[in-house]
DNA sequence: TTACGCTATGTTTTCGATAACATTTTTTGT
DNA sequence: ACAAAAAATGTTATCGAAAACATAGCGTAA
């Protein structure tokens, strides 16, 4: 049924190993030669057999990916980082899926890629410094790296400054004198998720402002809509809103439109991650923006980068900036007191000759 | 380097194919051998080569996808369904992303995949009837599925029923009263784009309703932010807009609100896909809901369906169906007339009290 | 002219695993 | 207890390509 380089060599009325020269590149053959088995290769449509060929060349120059989901948007372009940087360094890669809440499944996937005969993993799932640490350690890889790991896990990793991001979008909401804090973050088994907790907890305390409520979603704009609704049902005030990612503020702008709050004058609102999307909300979300391509493409970069650039036992480490961003989401606080109704009114004509 | 399976055989001191009989789950193996050899595996830490089996074995058990690039949610979406069915049914998959616009780069990761010896071939990137049917007859291959291409191609498919969706899209419209249209289509390579497109118009015509205008969009929510402001910029008067997707239509919304032009009172909009976001845009969007997982899974079902199925030269072909889902961004239109201000202001009064 | 060295090509072995076949050991029936 | 069948294990050949090695053909310098 398929063609082999043996057909080819039949054909072309040649050896084997002449086939082999011909497609890769060797220049040591006549052109007569080499057109003759072009013609036949042609003739033939053969295609080599990759599995072959990595068997016979002992290395696959191929980098494997054990990612989460690709639905969730900041995912895929992680994953679209890694491979571009990979492919334009000659590797090629594979893909594997899994869900973070099963650890030994996701051993099983490295064995999986292992098998494969893959030179480097790129590991893009939320892990404790332990689990990182064990995988190094049981699959004695020293070509893992890993993004968004906790800060001190001795390994390679490539990590987006949450902690920092979500400081500084604290701060921002400070700046706009708002002191009744609604907090919603991502899974708990998600590291970027935790830091960014870590780092609204920290500049709030330092401040000495109240935490209202702290509700854990699940990164989709509906799990940010039943918090709000959730929090207003409550009664509870707040001024402030504090979301892990710019899908569940969607949904929290959506769930504070649909009971008249209005954003930013009575409760402001940040996401984190700034998709592309975030830009057209109602209002436009202010947001702490990273990169997600080029989260994928440094991790690759440092992976593939000569050994003696990192020192004896030293790993490769990197922590990308990320960047506020202020859109209409947020505002200075304003007083409403008791011309609340009045003023509102005066905003709302002022919206229409906004436009 | 690599532990083999001749050091396991060595360690465990039996032959390599008893140690193959045991990886393989054969059942003529004595208990306390089986033991052994798995006591050696574990002890080397042994990992099969993949390529090594596949060579050996002659099939590969795998399935190849040729994608467009998985940032975009729905052929994200695709990509899952397809993996999770090839997974079902024993098969794993190599993904390969390419734009749209360089069939020749098509031909190569498809060689490329062929190189690696999968057993079939699903497209996810929109092709004209020529060039699939062109690939089918290049590659002379019969495990070919496309994702997506016209409907009288002669070669399997899934498709989702683009022409009928959008024609519903444009009866609810005409059932709300609307009459001047602005339609926003995807790329023009895209055949979704082009067969919704192809619904709208062939339904407005039905019913002679006017086309204030047509822009191609890149399904981006910044293309349709930049068309409604366009459209806004020329002062030409309409009532309706029709999206390609729902995250230009995000950007729509976005545009209709920061002029002042009220959804759905005055503009009517309706979107295309029911991705999970739209429902809580503002107004949460009527769309038109198809499911892309579903697409895949149905994609790889058919293709692994026993032959005796498939009638003769008939190909596999299925069209999923759409489906008009209604939210808040259409709605029956008002004639507002003279008092136009007054209504808006009552609208506005009632909308608070809605809460 | 001959010997040396280069180039173009052919032959053999190898990669790791398995299929096909061969052999040994065990079981079973009478 | 012994032959025949069945089960467990070992041996050899094979997959497709490439690396390592071998050889043939040719030009050139002495």
């Amino acid at each position: 049924m398929a063609v082999t380089f043996k057909d080819v060599a039949t054909l072309a009325g040649v050896s084997t190993q002449t086939v082999s020269r011909v497609t890769n590149g060797a220049d040591n053959v006549t052109d007569l030669t080499r057109e003759k088995v072009n013609k036949a290769i042609k003739e033939l449509g053969y295609i080599p057999n990759k599995s072959a060929q990595m068997l016979s060349r002992g290395k696959s120059k191929t980098l494997g990916i054990v990612s989460l989901d690709i639905a969730l948007h900041g995912v895929a372009l992680i994953v679209n980082g890694v491979r571009q940087q990979a492919h334009d360094n000659g590797y090629g890669t594979v893909l594997s899926i899994v869900d973070s809440d099963n650890f030994e499944r996701i051993k099983d996937e490295i064995r999986e890629l292992l098998s494969q005969q893959v030179d480097y993993i790129v590991v893009n799932v939320p892990l404790t410094q332990f689990m990182a640490e064990e995988l190094v350690h049981q699959f004695q890889q020293l070509n893992f790296m890993f993004i968004d790991v906790p800060e001190n896990t001795k390994v390679n990793y490539v990590c987006a400054e949450h902690t920092e991001g979500a400081k500084s979008a604290v701060r921002h909401l400070l700046a706009c004198k708002r002191s009744q804090f609604v907090l919603i973050t991502g899974p708990k088994e998600s590291t970027g998720s935790t830091l960014r907790y870590a780092g609204w907890v920290d500049e709030l305390s330092k401040s000495q402002k109240e935490v209202v409520a702290t509700y854990e979603g699940d990164w989709d704009a509906q799990s940010g809509y039943l918090s709000i609704r959730e929090q207003i049902a409550k009664k509870r005030e707040f001024d402030a809103v504090l979301v892990a990612n710019d899908q569940m503020a969607l949904g929290v702008l959506c769930a504070l439109n649909e009971f008249g709050i209005r954003v930013p004058e009575q409760v402001s609102v940040v996401g984190f991650d700034n998709i592309n999307d975030s830009a057209f909300f109602t209002p436009p979300l202010s947001t702490i923006g990273q990169s997600f391509v080029e989260l994928g493409q440094q991790a690759v970069k440092l992976l593939l980068e000569p050994q003696e650039t990192v020192e004896g036992e030293g790993y490769r480490q990197l922590i990308l900036p990320t960047q506020l961003i202020v859109r209409s989401s947020t505002s200075l606080k304003i007083e409403l007191g008791d011309h609340k109704q009045e003023i509102l009114d005066y905003l709302d004509k002022a919206r229409q000759l906004l436009r």
